[in-house]
DNA sequence: AGGTAACCGAGACGGTACGTCCAGTCTTTAG
DNA sequence: CTAAAGACTGGACGTACCGTCTCGGTTACCT
């Protein structure tokens, strides 16, 4: 993954006045590689503009925070996620669901960048906003609509919805932060299994 | 809360070659008087030492990582938490435990230390591992009392225990990372009636 | 005198295939002011931009160097300047001119500026030749006047001008360059007179 | 002459709570060095610190202005600086120093820290008043001696003694800041002699 | 009883990163 | 061709912390 896409030599100027889209896409890469392997320990702001070939100052002026940028990196792969699936029964869907998350965490940049957004947020208020307002509904509606189709077909208290959402974030939170995201069959299943309220033994 | 208990003028020597107490007691509340103050970001080692009146190497010596210092920090505190408790029926049993971990959790400067704990833990290994491997397992027992009550009064099945809790976790991970955890009696009761399965409107 | 003429909230385009008069009235203008107010170190082609509402490449176009925009802001204020005086007698030509050219430092932002380029010759090639070779020569020109006057009455012989003229020179650059161009009336007579060879007593 | 006395592999630790010799020198070193290949222009405290091997705080602790380097710079080399000379004749004493001190500013690094230094003052207050209030008077009264002698022998009136060493100081800033220092035996005998009142032609 | 080992505060050390400012160059858009 | 605008890389600024080290001093333990 780490193909920073600059270097070639030349100098990246300027484009006029207005934002450089190669720049752009050189520092989100550069922090994407940056991210990947060294983690939020190694992510500094120095050593982005260092691989990406950019100054400092192009950066702040973009992202202001460390915060942004991270949103950014993950927003750019997140094109990739799973819409939400539709199996027939809520108990599988979500199984299926979480299966492709973590697969997608562990796969790209974005569980360590995610890990890096949500210490960040610890930290400061910016990335403390951007990931309560911002990026948490965000993720809350598109997970939603998981659970009231569920609803609709009366496996589950439409009442419910909600605090399921958030029960399932936490789950996935807690995992992703202590690095317990290994593909976990066992653990998800129960897990699926009781969010949707189906016996444990019942087969799909 | 803020009364550090140093700075009586006299230097704080030697006691001979073993730990010095009242340096451990000067660096701890430092330490939270310093969160409570500036939260994790402004929690550094050169500021607890300065505020302890503590060499540096002092606190090095007894905590080699902040991770150590934060959860000492922590279980200092802990002492006054909630018991699990007892009212007869699982949802009324986590309405009133997660009431009184967040009024814990916002009136000491545990809520602080906890989530800097957990930011740590995204950047360094040490803390990962006293997080994943030490911290949690110990509050998972904690909760898993009150849900296996529960299961052995026939409420949940007791196949579900492991995954109800880590759940429950998440939840509260969840809102303390996002600082969510103002009180929130509508929120908290539909998670807990979500999770003990009980119907929306049935009373206590 | 910090009135820079531009701001008017209009922009100030281009007037064609030739040099605007506005635009350079409006940067010299803001050096000028920028320069009375903040002195050489805050003396940066940014902020003169700013205040002149030109780009920096409009700068950079006509004044290559800081210096060459330096001498020019000095050069417009110098009209005011005064010719050579003519006492009848050197050493009371040499206090008339002092005085009234450290006056013209004091008054205008003349002094910082000629400050400015003296401390810009130290570090650039360019504003050392400007100063050598064109400032100065012609300051010499100037001078020397005085001094021949005085050599054709008799007054100081004629062969020791050009040591007179630079000596006088130096006095006046320590004093600017160290801040001590406050009215001194004792130390420039002292000075006047030993320039002069005129007794220290002896009345005008 | 450069010469950096460090960068042997090994790390320069601290060797306690109070200075370290070592990393001083190495630093003092560096900065001479720097001058004298790049001069003002390229001295900067980040370049000092990655030549000296030094920590940038380690310089800002002992020398918070560049000013301050500066002096420490020029004052290490002066040891070397010719006392007054004593030849028995004024204008024939201010010769022998004049070229000694040339001699001194073109032979090390003297001259470019002086001349650096200079260039601070008219940015910065702390090096203004380090050049004026500390700097110039040492000066002062090192010349003043010279000067004081030959009136004692009756060579110059005493009244203008301060007036003549203020002068002699103009001489060589002006040639020193304009770069003209190189041996100029016509240039500083007429500047000797006028100084010193004896007539042009009269030889030693 | 004396020597030594480990502790204590203090603070300097080499470093890395921070976020900002400025230098000088470039390109676009408009006149 | 000119001007305005503002982006671009690059590098220096001065500060905050990091984790390590050495000092000088104190005290308890073990010969």
């Amino acid at each position: 993954m780490p193909e920073t896409p600059q270097q070639d030599g030349a100098r990246r100027a300027s484009i006029g006045a207005r934002r450089n889209p190669a720049a752009e896409a050189a520092i989100l890469a550069a922090a994407r590689d940056l991210l990947a392997e060294r983690g939020y320990a190694g992510f500094s702001i120095d050593e982005v503009a260092r691989r990406a070939g950019a100054g400092k100052p192009t950066i702040y002026r973009w992202w202001p925070t460390k915060a942004d940028l991270l949103i950014d990196v993950y927003s750019a792969e997140k094109a990739a996620i799973i819409a939400a699936p539709e199996t027939g029964a809520l108990w599988s869907d979500i199984l299926d669901y979480t299966r492709a998350l973590w697969a997608f965490w562990r796969g790209t940049p974005s569980g360590r960048t995610f890990r890096a957004l949500i210490a960040e947020a610890q930290a400061g208020e910016a990335a403390l906003r951007a990931l309560r307002d911002k990026f948490l509904p965000e993720r809350l509606k598109d997970l939603r609509l998981m659970f009231e189709r569920a609803a609709a077909r009366g496996d589950i208290d439409a009442a419910a919805v909600d605090a399921l959402v958030e029960l399932y974030i936490g789950f996935n939170w807690v995992r992703l932060l202590t690095d317990r995201i290994a593909d976990d069959p066992p653990g998800i299943e129960a897990m699926a299994r009781t969010l949707a309220g189906a016996p444990p033994g019942k087969a799909q």
